[in-house]
DNA sequence: TCACGAATCTAGACAGTGACAGGATTGCGC
DNA sequence: GCGCAATCCTGTCACTGTCTAGATTCGTGA
């Protein structure tokens, strides 16, 4: 009975630190504002214990975000095209795959209000999420000055950044098929800021 | 005693519904996480007052929401410039400032995780601040086609929001100089994008 | 091997939340 | 002046995040 470890729960869960970030990204993304008891039930530990994992709910909702980060750098580091300029315009694709595909974590990721506290892993994550898309863009053209990669990264990721909020918030497009012409217009535009 | 408006409350408010919406946009931006609750003491009215008035918290928040974008609205006509080119680059420094102004309701009005219900509100005031926008973009190059119109708004306005959003979490630039440089990548952005 | 401290988990309690119900008060049209 | 609808207050409910105290298990050194 005792040993049977479908029925009976263990008293330590093992690694329910990661659980409660892999549960919890779930939960965000099928329920309406889950709370921090719900992701505890569905992780089937009571309410009390994920406060010693996490100091606070801000901190597990930071996990997430910080876990979305991960997954994010991943699928900027699976683009593989023939040339920077392909890179950098499928490097966008993905961007704006990532957040239709997981569009709650995504606003965690993005947003101060939501996710009120810098834990040093979101810190860490995040940048290196931002640094792949430094170099993509650094390498559309090496010799480029300082001046002009400062402001290169900065439209081309807001270009990225907010072509994907707008489709997320359906301030865009509504049809299955707009999505297309969401990408395009990103290529397109992302062509326009590339260029000398 | 009775007579004295500034010791005796009437029992009747008189403007509550718009009196919430001020206060509630007050506290958003200055306290953190402000409550139904919080608000309507702050409006001096008790607890359960708001629930005339709104149907549910996430109605009130919605009409923070089109507040903002009334308020928004106002900023875009403001906005005076000599070529059709300058226009579109000073209203999209007009929406980057709206976002540094108030930047928990601008949030609000483009998460419809924070935001869940679409009022009939909601849905006039911001589509009347798109318009505005979408008449700038059309009057660089009255004779555009359809599908560059498409690409074009939606680019032009994925840029403005995305610099804004990317400025408001803090991703873009630390310092206070920098916000002159965050609005020169917005107008040299824009002015690429908007080039045939 | 076993004892003991640390780590982990449970259970209960607390103030605060949004929502609802019932009653009090007020303003307005007839 | 009367009745009724709109507005507001009070009390209550289930639920939330957080804290505390106690139970259970794990790891480590003797």
């Amino acid at each position: 009975m005792t040993g049977d470890p479908a029925k009976k729960a263990p008293y330590h869960h093992g690694d329910l630190r990661s659980t409660l970030v892999r549960v919890g990204r779930t939960l965000l993304e099928t329920e309406t504002n889950p709370s921090l008891r719900a992701i505890a039930r569905a992780a089937q530990v009571s309410h009390g214990a994920p406060m010693h994992h996490f100091p606070s709910w801000a901190h597990l909702l930071a996990a997430c975000a910080a876990d979305g980060f991960r997954e994010l750098s991943g699928d900027l580091q699976a683009v593989d095209a023939a040339t920077p300029e392909t890179r950098l315009m499928d490097m966008g694709a993905a961007y704006l795959a990532f957040a239709q595909r997981s569009p709650v974590v995504f606003r965690l990721m993005f947003n101060r209000s939501a996710v009120t506290v810098r834990t040093e892993e979101f810190q860490r994550d995040s940048s290196a999420a931002y640094h792949l898309l430094q170099h993509a863009v650094r390498a559309t053209d090496p010799g480029m000055s300082d001046a002009r990669f400062d402001a290169l990264i900065n439209t081309v990721w807001a270009l990225i950044h907010g072509i994907s909020v707008l489709e997320l918030e359906q301030q865009i497009c509504r049809s299955a098929e707009d999505i297309t012409d969401t990408r395009d217009f990103l290529r397109h535009g992302l062509r326009q800021l590339i260029q000398p």
